[in-house]
DNA sequence: GAAGCCAGAGTTGTATGATAACCATGCAAC
DNA sequence: GTTGCATGGTTATCATACAACTCTGGCTTC
C-alpha cells in the first residue's frame, strides 16, 4: 500500500511565523526600504510572544539580508535590492507559467555548461560522467536512484566547465525544478522513456568527450527539449 | 582633507559567528546529512555563548534548509541538496578565480537575456530601457548613480525577457559582481570609458528594440568584454 | 514471552527578567 | 559654538525556569 501524506503540519515554529508575518509586512508594501521595525519588545507584544522568539525571527531576516540591526539604534528595513541569499519560492513554483520560466533558465544554463564541458573537460571529468552514466543505465526508471543519478549526471557536465557556480547555481535550479516536477506528479512513464532518456545523455557525453561544443550543445538542446515534453511542457523554445 | 577611513569592523553578532561555524562543519563535511547536532547546552558550552544565542543561529541555519530540528529529538543536518536558499560567499570572491567564475556565469546570463530580450520586448520594456539610460547618460561616470542606473538598465533588459526567474538570479549575481568590483577598487577611471560605455548601451539597446536577437546577442557579448577589460579581467573567452 | 502502560531523563520550544553595550538627545558648562 | 555629561531608549547577551515532546527502560498484565 502507498500512503500519500501530506507532511504532518507541526506547527512551524513560532519565529517562522513571526519571520513570515514581517516578511509580508515588507513585501507588501507597508514596511518600505529605511523604516524602523517597531522595537522587539513591541513586536513581542503584538504578535504575543517572548521577545525571544521574536529576536529568532529577526535573527533569519537579518541572514536573509531583509533588514539590518544595530545595537542601540534598531532594525531596519534593507534597500530592497541587497539580499544576501536568493531564494526560490516553493509555492509561486506551481503556477506554469513559474515552472516554465524556471525551466527556461535551467535550459540556458545547462546548454553553455554543456558547450563549455566540451572545451575544459579533464579526464576524471570524463571518468565521473560515465561512472554517472552507468549507474543510471542499472536503475529503474523513475526510482529515486534514477532521478538521483541524472541530477548527479547534470551536475559532472557542469563541473567539468570548471566553473564552481555553474554547478551551484545549476544544482540549484534542477533541484527546485526536480522537486515541483515531483509535488506535481504528472510524469508520464513508458518502458522506452528509459531508452530514449539514455541515449541523450549518451549523446551528450560523447560530444563532451569528443571535445565537440556545437555538438555538445546541440545534444543538450534536444535532451531538454525532450525533457521538457515528457513533463509535460510542450514548446519551451518556439519562438 | 579627504579622509579613506575604513568602516569600524563592528564585530558580527555571536550568532552570525556559530552559524557560520556549524555551517562550516556541514559544508566540510565533518557533520554529514543525517547527523544529529550537539544538544543546544553543549553547543552554548563549547562556543562559550548562552543558549540563546545558540538557538538564533539555528534559527538561521533551519531557514537556509541547512538542518531541520524537532522538539524533543534534537537538530539534524539535512540531505545536503535540500538547501532551499542560494548564497555566495563574499570573502572567497575576492580571489581572481572565482570572480572570473563568477562574471563568466554573469556573462552567460546576459548575453541569452539580451537574445531572448529581443525577441519578446514590449513597449514599456523598450521605454523603460531608454529610461535608464538617459538617466546614466547624465550621471557623472563611477558614481553611485551611474552604477546604480548601469545595474537598472542591465535588469531592464532582463526583464524583458518576460522570464522573472531571470531577473532574479541576474541581479543576485549582477550585485555580487559589483560588490566585489567595488570592494577591490581597481576600477580605471578616463574620461572617455564614460562614452564608450555609453555606445555599446546603446547597441544594445538598439538592437532589442528593432528586435534582432543575433545582433542584441553580440553587442551584449562586446559590452562585457569591454566591461571585462575595464575591471581588469583580460580575456574572459579565450576559448 | 509479548503487548501495553508508565515514569523518568533528556531535548527542544517558549517565557521572563536582568545586565551590558550602544545610540540619540537635550542640557549645562566652558 | 563646542564639549562633556546625564538620561532614556534600544539591541545584544546572559541566565533561569517551565512546557511540550521524544525516547528508553522497567513494570504490569495478559
Amino acid at each position: 500500500m502507498v500512503l500519500k501524506l501530506d507532511k504532518v503540519n507541526r506547527g512551524p515554529h513560532l519565529s517562522t511565523l513571526v519571520a513570515s508575518s514581517i516578511s509580508r509586512e515588507i513585501a507588501e508594501g507597508r514596511l518600505k526600504p529605511g523604516d524602523q521595525l517597531p522595537t522587539e519588545q513591541a513586536l513581542a507584544q503584538t504578535f504575543g510572544v517572548s521577545r525571544n522568539v521574536v529576536r529568532e525571527a529577526i535573527a533569519r531576516l537579518r541572514s536573509e539580508g531583509r533588514i539590518w540591526s544595530q545595537q542601540g539604534r534598531g532594525a531596519f528595513v534593507t534597500d530592497a535590492t541587497n539580499t544576501t541569499v536568493l531564494t526560490i519560492d516553493y509555492d509561486a513554483l506551481q503556477q506554469a507559467n513559474a515552472f516554465r520560466s524556471l525551466f527556461e533558465l535551467r535550459g540556458i544554463l545547462e546548454v553553455e555548461a554543456a558547450s563549455l564541458a566540451a572545451k575544459r573537460r579533464t579526464e576524471s571529468d570524463i571518468a565521473a560522467m560515465h561512472e554517472a552514466l552507468d549507474i543510471m543505465t542499472g536503475a529503474p526508471y523513475g526510482s529515486v536512484m534514477w532521478l538521483k543519478t541524472d541530477l548527479e549526471f547534470h551536475r559532472t557536465v557542469a563541473a567539468a566547465t570548471g566553473n564552481p557556480y555553474m554547478v551551484q547555481f545549476l544544482t540549484f535550479v534542477s533541484e527546485r525544478v526536480r522537486d515541483s516536477i515531483l509535488a506535481a506528479g504528472n510524469q508520464q512513464r513508458s518502458d522506452d522513456m528509459a531508452s530514449i532518456t539514455l541515449g541523450e545523455h549518451r549523446r551528450i557525453l560523447e560530444a563532451i568527450e569528443a571535445g565537440n561544443p556545437e555538438e555538445a550543445q546541440a545534444a543538450m538542446q534536444d535532451h531538454l527539449a525532450g525533457a521538457a515534453h515528457r513533463v509535460g511542457l510542450p514548446d519551451i523554445k518556439p519562438d
